[in-house]
DNA sequence: ATTTTCACCGACCGACCGGTCAAGCCCGCT
DNA sequence: AGCGGGCTTGACCGGTCGGTCGGTGAAAAT
């Protein structure tokens, strides 16, 4: 219960709220990430709360409102989330870096996350659209400075930045259509292991670099299922 | 109009449909993409066809028969669609084959492809979310096969065939979010970059593979933002 | 010429939606 | 004991949802 929005560790939404409006905010997250919000009606809510719809609107003024202390008020910052756990270092470290933060996001305000990313990804013409772009162009801005460093210093070559931003921020906003917590890595690993074929290539060591000296955990099937992608 | 389930191509779906038939269906698929499942209502795709609510109910017998016919109906044959535009030769350029091919089928049946994976992720009904995914695993695991295929040959590393398997499908399922039909490049060539720089990784020459001969189509900018990811 | 077929429509239904409101409950304060 | 005021409620509202129904008119079949 109430995994959301815990003021604790740096994330400053939220801030004095009542135990009930964190239950509400966390059931809203969970129904909204798992039904949509046009699938998740008011009376749904208080239901899974335990209590009468109307004490909903005693708390907020509209289901609008729910969905942005959940989607907006969660999200908020990603960007700073991200860029604190961003150390100096070697660009390239950093990016990696930059992916595990992500991950560790993901894996901690996982309802808000999915709520917020398929929820709404498109939106009957909120001007709250706007302020979600302008977060993830920030963030994203953010990714590609790091690569463009790691391009100046010639740790990665030449490729084009924004579509390497694209490629690496597909694999940590698809994880979360596959991603089983009971089973698996961490989403921190998979990050890592992302990080790793990306950055190193699937590419045997034929003519090129030696295959790295960790092999990260392959298991070796015969590529059966486990879950999807 | 009319651009799902063209009969030609090897795609098999829709057969027989009238034209009305096939324009609810293009209007429906064009809607569930843009406002989801629930936001789209009978009368919106009435509306949008310029005929009455009751004919819909008169062609089919209710929405979810629309939908089925629009996500699943299209998503058919997928695997078809790619396996049979994977021809023989070197592993890892079947693996190339496989991102082109399916980002050629994204390109043509983009509304039924954004509608099927975004607007029933989860959700309601049992039957035909097993069927989808029963395909989505054939799918996926044709895709490890080429995976497998490839590091049996030596050309890639003994990477973990699910996660790779898993990398490479973000790269592709997350497109839609951020393509734009009207700029940047063809979805095929998206995937033909995002097959190199998985396969060959970001990591510059030294003391690996000299950068390859073709950067590809480098664009030298800042790391300003063009569309989002 | 009559019947059958079929694409098509307007009016309507019960259920449920988001949201409102006046009134109770329960608490500490005086 | 009396009281004010937050929390909480059930009843209720207008509107929209997916879906139904009886019927129309024109072409096709007989």
């Amino acid at each position: 219960m109430v995994e959301l929005s815990t003021t604790k560790d740096g994330i400053p939404n939220q801030a004095e709220a009542s135990d009930r409006v964190l239950q509400i905010l966390s059931e809203a997250g969970r129904l909204f990430a798992t039904k949509g919000y046009d699938g998740t009606s008011m009376r749904d809510i208080a239901v899974a709360c335990g209590i009468s719809k109307s004490l909903l609107y005693h708390h907020f003024s509209n289901k609008d409102e729910i969905y942005a202390r959940v989607a907006v008020g969660s999200t908020l910052e990603l960007y700073l989330f991200v860029r604190d756990r961003v150390p100096d270092g070697p660009p390239s470290q950093k990016i990696r870096a930059f992916m595990v933060a992500t991950a560790e996001y993901f894996r901690r305000y996982r309802w808000a996350w999915i709520a917020s990313t398929t929820a709404f990804w498109n939106d009957p013409d909120r001007h709250r659209q706007k302020e979600r772009l302008t977060r993830r162009d920030r963030f994203e801005n953010f990714l590609r400075g790091l690569i463009q460093e790691a391009i100046d210093a010639g740790e990665i070559r030449k490729v084009d930045v924004p579509m390497t931003g694209r490629l690496i921020l597909s694999s940590l906003n698809w994880m979360h259509r596959w991603y089983n917590p009971n089973k698996s890595a961490t989403p921190e690993q998979i990050a890592d292991i992302f990080f790793d074929m990306v950055f190193n290539g699937l590419r045997s060591g034929d003519a090129a670099a030696p295959p790295p000296a960790e092999p990260p955990k392959s298991s070796r099937r015969k590529a059966r299922q486990t879950s999807r992608s």
